[in-house]
DNA sequence: CATGAATGAGTATTCATTCAT
DNA sequence: AATGAATGAATACTCATTCAT
């Protein structure tokens, strides 16, 4: 039996309360910072279960990274589904809109991807990041690629270059929410809903500007 | 005598030795995790002596880190000048390519920066972020103000915003010249030369149409 | 768990060795001079673990005085409650006496206190040092104050000016047993039993001629 | 040419200088605690010429030892000379209030002793004490045997006993105007002048009704 | 002779991991 | 299966001593 299997195993209640102080402790610390002596005293877990539940720290968070990515996932698969019929940049206003709103139903989860994004110095940083191309790759190409078939996006720009700008501007703009410093004086972190709505608006019209078609698909 | 003062009058062979694994340390694994144990081991020096060079780990961080915003401060600061007869995209592009000449030059330099960004945990972290923000505080903002000004920007953006934007997307291009996953498949990654002026040259076009005013401002 | 909790769980064997072990760093080197890493080469136990045991090296003295100060006190409530019948100058024999015993039971434990005596640059010295006032302060000064009561001491005494002699002469005389320079060539380091019982005698036919009353109380 | 010879060419007020800070420093931190970094910064000189003048550590704490000894045995010599003519009790008042100026003129040679005396852990201790024991060997024993001879003191009492019972009262009071502690709440510790005396005068008037012969000798 | 840079063994403390119970 | 005691290599930092300048 693998160890995450023993993992999965045990109560619900016990599983949970594991996953959440893991959660907060990776989030707080990054990786190495991290202390495995910190969570079992947390969890009020022996420190021997923990190693028994994942072989390693590096074990605790492939797990606990695997479930936020499980997460994230999730949460784009369904934006994707719900906005299937709207404009390209309804959908980009969407999609941000379930962004903010995810970082504060999940305030560690996204903080734990910077972490990762910027630590080199742990062994399997690769392989996390892999996953991470999610975003891009898997959301964001294929809907560029449709806003440009439907002729939402103006068909001269660079796929690839849209992406990335997209992919800058909206992961910047979700990170202002995490740390405070990035939001450029733009009050973002923590801003009230109305004040959020306000900005992505402003955000979405600016990049309609540069990226639309000249006249508007007429669609919606 | 001070500390520093001490390692000021070291060989410059032995100082540039110091800096340079410092350097490469605090880039590779931020402040905490960089061992000083292993930098001694690395220049050869023993451990104390890097302690009477700089105090603490602190001292030689801060020392490091004033380095690399004087070579940053300079560099902006040059580019600035040079420019000051530019159009506001003109003076954007060049600044994208300093950006990019600067990080291949001092590839370490700016993954210390962003590791101080996402890594919370560290005492005097605050004190050094304040130093940072002297890109958009003191490069970006006035640089924006002085575009609205000379008719370059559409006069209907708000300023904060458009900061923010540039911000964003200017610093997310030059992490992915640190950062390989970043790029998002763009190839941006130690691109030869002419690649990255073909993007830049693309990123600028973009924010020209996104931001630019209905009619250029006729200058140059 | 607290840190103690641990070390009280371990087996008598291997918990009489740390403390046995302790005892004699703390009174070979003093607090600051006391090694930790000595300690555990000596008993041959983890550094780790002394450290899981006490938490500190700090914690780790706190209860050897601790367990000191308790050794202590047990003896002198026992020797009060003993004597509590006898004339005063007889209270003080027994409590010279049972003070002896008591060092060459625990040869340590007296050098503790006067390391913490004349040591005075570690931080909770000040705590420490009011746990040993009981002895004047406790003991001393009540028996006195009985004695006076009694008729045993000649009215007209300071009671602080007899506590403090009784003090210097039963301290010293104690101190001799432990720093063999200051028995001034009296002898009394490592003396034998019936030696030391004169010595006894002597001190205490000379505290009675200069303290005590001119006609015996008559009791015993 | 010896390290010490070498010392001893320098400039008095250099010597002066080192002297000072020497004595400050090991009277505040003992042997072991005191540092030759610190008496080099504030000496001013360089720690390789302390190393110079003194070979090591041990020999500038010897060199300042036999300083201090030095300046006891002078004090002692004098007050022996200019009271040959006084009765015993008179000598110990005038050795008593001698000590205590002593101590208020040079306040750190009485602590240096007192961390000798307690301090087991350096190399050289014995060969120090030896030294010391010049006060009841060198100074109190012959007062003693003459305040026999001249039928100051009682006959039947052991020298022996009577020089330890002096030593500890005397040293007791001594010690209580450097460590607060020890002066068992007589207020001793930097005590008014006239207050100190008033002190020394009960002590004596204690000691003489102890020791003293039934009638007095008639002298003075 | 004076200097102070260089050294390296020393300090207390932490923590992922193992393993006997 | 669960525990938590034991471990030892790692951390930042200090300091007496040496030695080349």
């Amino acid at each position: 039996m693998t160890a995450t299997e023993r993992f999965q195993r045990l109560k619900p209640e016990k599983k949970e309360k594991i996953v959440a102080t893991a959660i907060d402790e990776f989030a707080r610390y990054g990786f190495r910072q991290a202390s495995v002596n910190r969570m079992a005293r947390l969890t009020g877990i022996a420190k021997g279960s923990l190693f028994q539940y994942f072989g390693t720290k590096e074990g605790l968070f492939r797990f606990i990274f695997d479930h936020a990515v499980e997460l994230i996932r999730r949460n784009l698969r369904r934006v994707k589904a719900e906005t299937a019929d709207q404009d390209f940049f309804e959908r980009i206003r969407s999609s941000l809109l379930a962004g903010v709103s995810f970082i504060r139903k999940h305030p560690h989860i996204y903080q734990i991807y910077l972490k990762m994004l910027f630590q080199e110095d742990f062994p399997f940083r690769d392989e996390f990041l892999q996953k991470i191309r999610l975003f891009s790759a898997e959301y964001l190409t294929p809907l560029v690629e449709k806003g440009m078939a439907d002729g939402d996006l103006r068909p001269d720009l660079d796929v690839h270059l849209v992406v990335f700008t997209l992919d800058a501007v909206m992961d910047r703009f979700l990170q202002a929410h995490c740390v405070p410093f990035l939001d450029g004086n733009a009050g973002l972190f923590q801003a009230p809903p109305e004040r959020v709505e306000k900005q992505v608006g402003d955000l979405v019209d600016f990049l309609r500007r540069g990226l639309g078609a000249e006249q508007p698909s007429g669609r919606r």
